[in-house]
DNA sequence: GATGAATGAGACTTCATTCAT
DNA sequence: CATGAATGAAGTCTCATTCAT
């Protein structure tokens, strides 16, 4: 049995990527009971494929063997993901992960501990696609007005399209962070903090108002996507379009955030601007 | 022996108040598999303390068991909120809410049809007191602009001030209106619509601008508050005070909205709007 | 609070009636576990409206006093009839029978120990009426083969007429019996004894054949009438009448232990007799 | 992963064995509330070892898990025929049965749907068994006469030395069908009919009374030996030899179903029967 | 005597996890 | 590596019985 990752108490910190360090105070042991996470205070150190396979895949085997675990381990990711938007985490049950992944149930167990360990590693790796699409769409953009509008647009696209990633944000971010609470360095941070970047670097251009903070306003600005999203996995009819909506929402945030003069930007006399960071 | 709330099939709509009419396409029965909620659409009536009591309390005795089934029946309520907001829905356990309201497991049974009923009827008594709250504070003003300041800090302070329900309402309502979906004339539709009730008033008063649409600024003003609490939950040290934080997400809000000439209305000068609607 | 009737261990023999006697290798406790019934072996006393009331009701309000508890003793024998019968003994539920005889719960524990004994109080209640019917029928008739006819006819028409009366017998008796096994003087053995008592008549007379036991015979003839009705109690469309199905039984059992030369009683040119012994 | 056996609405008649087709007024929900049995009228699967497992063991490896799979739901139909009959259907605990069979609680219910479920497989089987082997006996015997003997003999002596199927046949029959009512194509009908073909045959051959019907006789027959065999689960002194009992019973029937002149079959001097057909 | 709200023991069933093959 | 049958702990809910009023 290879090295399968797990569940220790407070060691000496490891390399940062792929791990949380729950806080003492966070009372897991009461939310996890089943898990028999007894420990105060551990560093839970999530699956991921590469903890299964040795880097140098120096022989064609080897690279044989890592693709198939990259494989394996993705598929049931995907199932995953696709399971607990339909159920949410705590209806989904491994059998109908398994039996989705089409692989055993025991098979799971290979490739994560348990099954809170797959809803982490869920949500780190569609996040993770998202930090690096909306990226991607970012570094080709210099003016901080029309990169919060392609944040907004590249999110709401997204989660209008993958109906799936969408409820499982919406959902499991409540319930795992209850869990996981205060964890650094993670994906999520990393992709809501993108929206505090480009306000700071407004803020530095003159365009964005100095007055507001962007450690609140990125709140404030991904909170409002998040509900509306939440309201279209809910939702069968939509009275609004999703460019009206987009359109509607970057227009209040830009109001409110540029400084007077610079409200130039006219998005709904730009819709080339939604469409071309909508084609994702 | 008085008529206990039950789950019914599709039956003539009843007296809105306490009832939700559960849509065809919601597929609750994948998601709530053991409550055997198999019918495509009916009506769930939640429990109330006065469906154990007959409405005519015409000698002492009787008016004595009234008082004594809406205690009990409130207790449960409060105990129930403090447990679902500790551990969350799927983890709190029954006699959990049983120990903290100090009644045997059975009683619940007795004022509730079963552990989701309960989720729904936490929901809807203690977001229908906020409505009330907000309703009393908002029924004194009549600036548009001050009335969203006045809904704003309401919110956010409850937030602050009950932690529970801010975990209940931020966990569960994903959960539970993932369940529900889009249910009418429920307690947290009201609440959001008071939003869209002051935009549309605003505008008719001239002062917020005629292109903003409430249906959609509602959600995003809900959604940025949202998201500021949800943060509060899980935080344990505030890098904000809380005024600073409304006076933030009001200042977007307002200068994002309001028809530029109407911005005269400074928030942060009027401190004690703030130290007003917050006294709750 | 009145001597209730309960529960004793082993203690010299009372007076038979209502009274069973449990044997020792019973195992009762095995079946009835939640009754804490413990004891290897002990004398069980079911409820009797006697048991609560003064035998001499000298005043008129003894007497007053008598009457209604005899009334509510008997109107809750009434309603566990009924509800025994649509839902068997063990789906019964106490409060279904307090329902169905317009008391509180808590009352039926006033007039019995406990479920169980509601049930052996109607089981003995039942068949001592048929016991007194058939009794009284057979007093007016000599002829050993019309008094096979009587009784045959007089079970069967009761269970075709008392529905309830007839699925009770038909489950509880097992079910019971099961439990209580084989205890003495009980009502039931009187009911089939009466079968044998017939046939004794009927070989001294020399009518019925010396060679039948009547020990045997009258647990087959009472066990075909019984499977008779068991049908009847399930069947919704009867491919025979009631006269043509006792009739077939009777001339049966009465061919198959008539001594030949005896055999000149033609039922079937005798309706008569059905119909008279059928008035009950 | 196999299919396994589900409830299911109202769908098109299967392949008939092991298939109950309820009928629409059988209050099925007011005896089973708990099995949430809501359709007016569905079919029943109850669960055989084979919905478990591909029919074509067409490896060593399957072939063996086919071997083991019939084994434990074997061993568990075992085990729950001598808990049921020992204690009775409702007061018989899963764990009970799970602990009988050697196995865990939950391997239960990777054979069986629920409790529900075992009950009618341990009857089907069971009651198929006497089937298969009452048939077997039959084949090789011309006379009807002494089919009907046969038929006691085989069915007396398997109740005598199988108590706990004759328990179960004693109470579970009630309360089973009490369930399930008249439900078509199952095997007891099948066991019970066999009476009546026996019947027909002779009254073609013109042994047996043209005017006995064979739909009341089968009862009346199956009644006598069911009412012999219930004595025999619950006295513990008998009065009567089996022989001796069987004996009276055959000579009350076929001296009331056999014409005169055929009477000639002495079965009281042909012992020899009896203990052929009782080799069993 | 009568009531019915309260109790709490205990059953059925589910499902994450293990481990022999 | 993969499988999936087996495990057994644990939760929701029921309901006979009690007891304060």
């Amino acid at each position: 049995m290879t090295d399968r990752p797990e569940l220790r108490a407070k060691s000496t910190r490891p390399d940062p990527s792929g791990y949380y360090d729950f806080k003492q105070q966070l009372t897991i042991d009461n939310l996890f009971g089943r898990y028999n996470i007894n420990e105060d205070s551990f560093i839970y150190k999530f699956s991921s494929p590469l903890d299964r396979i040795s880097y140098q895949a120096d022989s064609v085997k080897r690279l044989d063997q890592f693709m198939k675990t990259i494989d394996k381990h993705s598929k049931i990711i995907q199932a995953a993901t696709k399971v607990f938007a339909k159920k949410g985490f705590f209806n989904a049950r491994i059998s109908d992960i398994a039996k989705e992944a089409k692989v055993a149930d025991g098979t799971i167990y290979l490739y994560f501990n348990n099954k809170f360990d797959i809803l982490i590693s869920v949500f780190e790796e569609e996040i993770g696609a998202l930090v690096d699409q909306v990226s991607k769409l970012l570094a080709e953009e210099k003016d901080p007005r029309k990169m919060l509008a392609i944040y907004a647009t590249s999110h709401l696209s997204m989660m209008k399209k993958n109906k799936n990633l969408a409820e499982v944000i919406q959902i499991e971010l409540r319930q795992s962070t209850k869990l996981i609470k205060e964890y650094r360095n993670n994906k999520f941070s990393e992709y809501i903090d993108i929206i505090s970047t480009i306000i700071k670097l407004g803020q530095e251009q003159g365009i964005y108002r100095a007055d507001i903070k962007p450690g609140i306003a990125k709140r404030a600005f991904f909170g409002a996507l998040d509900e509306i999203s939440r309201v279209w996995t809910l939702s069968l009819k939509n009275n609004y379009t999703v460019e009206e909506t987009i359109s509607q929402v970057l227009d209040i945030f830009l109001a409110g955030m540029l400084i007077p003069e610079q409200k130039s930007l006219n998005l709904l006399e730009n819709p080339g601007l939604l469409r071309q960071s909508g084609k994702i």
